[in-house]
DNA sequence: CTGAAAGCGCTTACAG
DNA sequence: CTGAAAGCGCTTACAG
């Protein structure tokens, strides 16, 4: 389909192509008449410009782009949301795309933006090989990273504090008289759950008394991960005639959703046999009935935060000094806790 | 920053910028050590070619839109999802953006997309005005519409069959011998809401005996939209001492997990008291405790005849048939409907 | 207030 | 197998 040019338009409006596009952008200095003449024709016409034209030339989109590991994880779906609206409201384009937890999907989609001459990059890593992947990417283009999948000081960074999340909910459970704790979920290759599981290990061996152990099985951190994960430590347990844990911390709020099916089909009650607590806090951890207790991430400040600081990153062009800002967490006591049953 | 050029590459590896060109375009004729060559210094100085410059030749870029209304919805975020994956699988870089249910945002994003020369568009209408409102644009690029906010025979079109689900979950409830039913939430403005309530209705005036109503409160049909919604109707009700509807359904499933926590909280027993059918089949609805009875959208099936749609539509440049496509939902049954209380 | 000219970084016939 | 040249549709000093 043809496509109308500036030039199209000059020669209806009886200008020169230079007249239009001081028209297009802003326009200051043109008589008002030729600029209303202008722009009635290009609506009248439904002229676009070709932004790879003035890209050309301006050398940068303005627009900026987004990447999350998966957007069907509510909580990635609840940044990016918040992170679009922000990213418009300051009058940018913003170009979303999702690595599938793909090191090599990850890598096109920045080449993608990079390609596209985007300003700046909000970056939430596959996992830990994703800085060794995509560091020459880094220096080039203004980046702000989320979450912890990366060496500290390298890239600017925004991330909840992981390990004083766990940290705090394992303090809960124990608080409440919880002797044994399990953790369930989390994949070595991601610095983020590590952390989530240094938390609770700590925590644990810092408690008198109090016994905690890590089960993983399944590298993802999906609803249906945590209801396998979830049905074979209980079945294991009940072949082997060994109680469970009283206290089950989760790797995510998608997991613990599965874990929570996975105690439904195993008969074990929640909260009267288990306690349960999630991380994240994704909006349907609330719902009736489910009311998971979970460690919530504070979504506004993280995006806020990534946003501006993306901004001065931006507006720094060259010396761009690496910063890094850990979000305090907060434990969200809900229904899935109560006191141990033994 | 400042970007190596095609040039600086063709310098540095002492041929024309020309021979550059055609080493990173799949390279046939071209001497073998000459392309090594060339791509070695690319991948060491970490040169991205300049898609602006790229696409003011080619003049398309070759990547697909896709917009919807609300990405932090679980049904939209899925089927985005999907979207995605099925057009990179297609070798497309993919640009995604919220309309927010306005618009003007719409209006913005679909021109930024015009502007970056998109292949094609996948568009998910905010409402019954998306069409008047963006009609200038269909016709300059490939679009396929999702969904039924939108005139018949304009643009191609995939879309589930609305009134026939709502139709079937209101014979459902019926077939349980429901006589005093409900349909809440939708909004005049969607086409896609007015089509739901219409299969209600027809269903329940084609029922001897049967009575059902539409309570409508809030045009969102978000969790909270729902929540209170269902507050106030089972408030009402319980003000002025009458029977709630035993049946109930809703605009979708988000809004139906609003009217569950509402029930919840004016103590309305799910289903013992009231049967609850939502629409979508979201993720969340088969979660443990939740078990929502709901609509199904084949969101596979509508995704796959999307991105097929469209693969046509860009293959077809000119003419360009309209096509339509209703899929048949199916009804989910879970564990929130059951046999009426009187 | 307006226009002629240069040039952004590529691709693509065309010629060799 | 390789290069010189034209041109994609804009923007932006510069000159008037």
């Amino acid at each position: 389909m043809e496509r109308l040019t500036i030039k199209d338009i000059a020669r209806m409006a009886g200008v020169s192509h230079t007249t239009v596009s001081r028209a297009l952008n802003g326009a200051r200095n043109i008589r008002p008449e030729t600029y209303e003449r202008i722009m009635e024709i290009c609506r009248s016409t439904g002229y676009t410009l070709n932004a790879a034209a003035r890209q050309l030339k301006r050398s940068d989109s303005g627009a900026i782009g987004i990447i999350v590991p998966d957007i069907s994880n509510a909580f990635f779906c609840e940044l990016t949301r918040h992170l679009e609206w922000l990213t418009r409201q300051e009058g940018r384009n913003v170009f979303i795309s999702s690595s599938f937890y793909d090191y090599d999907i990850e890598d096109q989609n920045i080449r993608a933006l990079m390609e596209n001459r985007v300003s700046g990059i909000i970056l939430s890593g596959v996992g830990d090989q994703t800085y060794l992947r995509l560091r020459d990417y880094f220096g080039k283009v203004p980046i702000v990273f989320l979450g912890d999948n990366l060496p500290e000081g390298m890239v600017s960074q925004i991330t909840v504090n992981n390990y004083e999340g766990t940290y705090m909910a394992a303090r809960y459970l124990i608080s409440l008289g919880h002797r044994d704790l399990m953790f369930l979920g989390g994949r070595k290759s991601s610095v983020t759950h590590c952390r989530r599981q240094q938390g609770f290990l700590d925590a644990v061996s810092g408690a008198e008394g109090v016994h905690g152990e890590i089960f993983t099985m399944l590298s993802g951190s999906r609803i249906e991960d945590g209801y396998h994960t979830g049905l074979a430590y209980f079945t294991r347990c009940l072949e082997e005639k060994r109680p469970f844990a009283t206290g089950i911390l989760c790797i995510s709020d998608h997991f613990a959703l599965g874990v929570m099916q996975a105690a439904v089909e195993a008969g074990v009650e929640i909260p009267e046999q288990v306690s349960l607590i999630g991380f994240d806090d994704v909006s349907f951890a609330s719902l009736p009935r489910i009311q998971l207790t979970t460690v919530s991430q504070p979504k506004e400040e993280i995006c806020t935060a990534a946003v501006q600081t993306l901004e001065e990153l931006i507006r720094a062009d060259r010396p761009a000094a690496v910063s890094y800002k850990a979000i305090q967490p907060v434990l969200i006591c809900r229904e899935t806790c109560g006191p141990p049953s033994r």
